[in-house]
DNA sequence: CATGTTTCCTGACAGC
DNA sequence: TGCTGTCAGGAAACAT
């Protein structure tokens, strides 16, 4: 499933292949829709607009688009001279088994794939998602009315500079910031861990990874670590993600980078999926249990 | 507000 | 072989 180094794979892979490209063209599936947007507003962001940068923010592809305002307005040349670009950006969440993909159009175009968008060069941009619980999104930067109410909890800056994320980025966050995150709360860690408005971009996989690497166990109570547990895991956390990012991610399930490659990471992982295997620092069975609903690996050995 | 629980969705896989 | 049932999980909605 693709949480942030898996993101950053893919959103780095499909900048390089089409930075700079124009939209042509937006098909959407009319089956039930992985849109937080409408089609009607998808289109109409999409269409025409050039595609600036892609970038992961959290677990989110960000998608910066710009369209002069004669494309927009359809006004005269004299009056677009003048005009301010539109802005606006395409959001991306691939949820568990969402996929971006630069494709050929002649590529046969699997089963599930929800959005194609069709560049000045012939080439596709496709969004692929079996599972369906990835989501997509446009924001318009133009208006002054970006934010509604400029909440941080939806990702959107009050101040225009488009979406931020609902949390704090790991791989920046310095030992305070990180410290003050987890002050007080009385959820496990693992939860907490998970939680996106904390940080974003740490999902099941890294979360249990991370925990091993930082010899924490995943119920303790996040608000009872220690300063010394805390900088551990915040390093830990760090130096798993940026490996993983090194090695294209993990492949589970039926993650692929933009291009359709695979990663490396998950042969990388110490617990992550090893129930009764044996630790690889100790012997010990990896054992499994559940924490906020979701699957969760440790060591009972090494992590305390 | 903080925390826990349910829901969405389909492919994979177990068991008969 | 093919059916049925179970499970996985990110994040939003709902409940406590």
């Amino acid at each position: 499933m693709p949480e942030l180094p898996e993101v950053e794979t893919i959103a780095n892979g499909v900048d390089v292949r089409v930075r700079g490209r124009t939209i042509i063209s937006v098909w959407l599936s009319s089956k039930p829709e992985p849109f937080r947007s409408t089609p009607a507003e998808l289109v109409k962001a999409l269409t025409g607009s050039t595609i600036e940068h892609v970038r992961r923010v959290g677990k989110h592809i960000v998608v910066d688009l710009t369209r002069d305002a004669a494309a927009t307005r359809r006004r005269s040349i004299a009056a677009s001279r003048k005009a301010k670009p539109w802005r606006g950006q395409w959001l991306v969440h691939l949820g568990m088994t969402g996929s971006l993909l630069v494709c050929q159009p002649d590529e046969p175009t699997p089963k599930h794939t929800h959005a194609i968008l069709q560049l000045d060069d012939a080439r596709e941009v496709r969004f692929v998602d079996p599972r369906r619980f990835g989501r997509l999104s446009v924001l318009d930067l133009s208006t002054e009315a970006t934010s509604k109410t400029g909440r941080r909890d939806s990702g959107v800056s009050a101040h225009d500079k488009g979406f931020i994320g609902p949390g704090q980025e790991p791989l920046d966050i310095s030992a305070d910031a990180f410290r003050a995150l987890f002050r007080g709360r009385r959820t496990p860690i693992k939860s907490a861990l998970l939680n996106q408005k904390l940080l974003h971009g740490v999902g099941n996989i890294y979360a249990d990874e991370s925990l091993f690497r930082a010899g924490i166990r995943p119920r303790r109570q996040a608000g009872r670590l220690t300063a010394k547990e805390l900088e551990r895991l915040r390093t830990s956390i760090q130096s798993v993600l940026r490996e993983a990012i090194t090695l294209g991610g993990s492949s589970v399930s039926d993650y692929v980078d933009a291009s359709g490659e695979k990663g490396f990471f998950q042969l990388e992982h110490k617990v992550y999926l090893r129930t009764g295997e044996s630790c690889l620092v100790c012997g010990t069975p990896i054992r499994r249990i559940l924490v906020a609903g979701r699957g969760t690996h440790f060591c009972p050995h090494c992590q305390h």
